[in-house]
DNA sequence: CCTGTAGCCGAACGCCTGTAGCGCTAAGAC
DNA sequence: GTCTTAGCGCTACAGGCGTTCGGCTACAGG
């Protein structure tokens, strides 16, 4: 038998306990590293429970404390993450007043969020932890995408029609634009502002203001 | 000391050696069992040389044999796996004679391969392993996908314009069509056929005949 | 029949992982 | 001052992994 892990531990009593009832702050922490290391990773299932104990200077065995298990806490730092990027597009959506104005700045920062953390971009819309736990939050961010093309026919800004076929159509092209270069980000691809553009005349049929 | 790692040895003599000059046999047996189990796995870095063997009851050794070591194996997965798509939307390609049809062909047969294999669907292009290794034989796929765009305008059958742009924006909109559904298997999606030609008739300008 | 070697296997090393059980320590109530 | 308990750490177990080194064995050439 091998002496021990030495590399768990943390590196002695650097780090101070939380004050009594500040327990949940830990888990926040813990939360933050974990999604720092899948930014980096790329990849729910290579993130190891250790590692992110590692990165904050805890034992490993405390992270049970705030998660039942490793899945466990991919999916609430996943959440939090969804969160985060549905509140950033609600805050584009309300800068503006024109329903293609919010449309477009609501898929826009689809873009500039998936080029700031690609690997988090990854995390949340290929991850495979969908097979074992329940992830249809991820679902928000179409619906409410859908809901601003709904607003552009109702304002006569776009040809009516199925909102909900349109919307689809729309996220697809935009994903598969920004999975395109998450996935292969060494090729010399063209500017996304320009393609989602494109997509925003001819999937939804409104009028782009001139960039 | 533990005794020893018995569930990696083959079942026993139950398999027969190749004769002298076959052992290149062996390494397309090993290919097939990567694909089978990357397949499965949806996921490049999940694959396991050791797992690989035991698909195939030989033992882990004698995978390094034939490849240099697990990354190599992986890609060479990865490369049969490409060229089997692109010889089968060529296929798809040549079963027709007008342009379009042979545009449409080539990019419904992503959707059927897509369908039939999710897993590797997403080992192609959403590997990891491009971050180590070269994977730049990903991208003939789009480039004979520009080819098809260009002869439907050479043909009058497209609005003229940037085949290389067109392109680009189809591939994305119909990988992004395809990613959602595969990523998230379990959503009502409508027809991707439906959603492919809306896509050819927008992005691209051609006239679908009629389904 | 003998022998070289192609084709493959066994055992082991050293690492990493999730998780269980128990132990410590300091904060705060009394 | 005493005692409870929240908040965490330590050790260990039982596996998984890639990879190396040294074999064994059966077939082909002589």
């Amino acid at each position: 038998m091998r002496i021990m892990d030495v590399r768990d531990a943390a590196p002695g009593g650097t780090r101070s306990r939380n004050r009594r009832g500040q327990g949940e702050r830990l888990r926040e922490e813990i939360i933050d590293a974990a999604l720092r290391l899948l930014d980096e990773l790329a990849d729910d299932e290579a993130l190891s429970l250790r590692a992110v104990a590692r990165e904050i200077g805890i034992a490993a065995t405390s992270v049970y404390i705030h998660f039942a298990d490793r899945d466990s806490l991919v999916l609430a730092a996943m959440r939090r993450c969804h969160d985060d990027l549905v509140r950033a597009a609600d805050e584009a959506d309300a800068a503006h007043d024109d329903p293609v104005a919010k449309l477009r700045a609501r898929v826009l920062v689809m873009g500039t969020w998936s080029h700031a953390h690609p690997g988090l971009y990854k995390v949340l819309h290929e991850s495979t932890l969908s097979r074992r736990a329940d992830t249809t939050f991820r679902l928000e961010i179409g619906e409410r995408a859908t809901a601003a093309v709904q607003r552009c026919m109702d304002a006569g800004l776009a040809p009516a029609g199925d909102a909900a076929t349109v919307s689809l159509d729309l996220r697809a092209a935009v994903h598969g634009a920004v999975s395109m270069r998450v996935n292969l980000p060494d090729q010399p691809w063209p500017p996304l502002e320009h393609q989602i553009d494109r997509f925003l005349a001819k999937l939804v049929g409104v009028t782009v203001p001139a960039s």
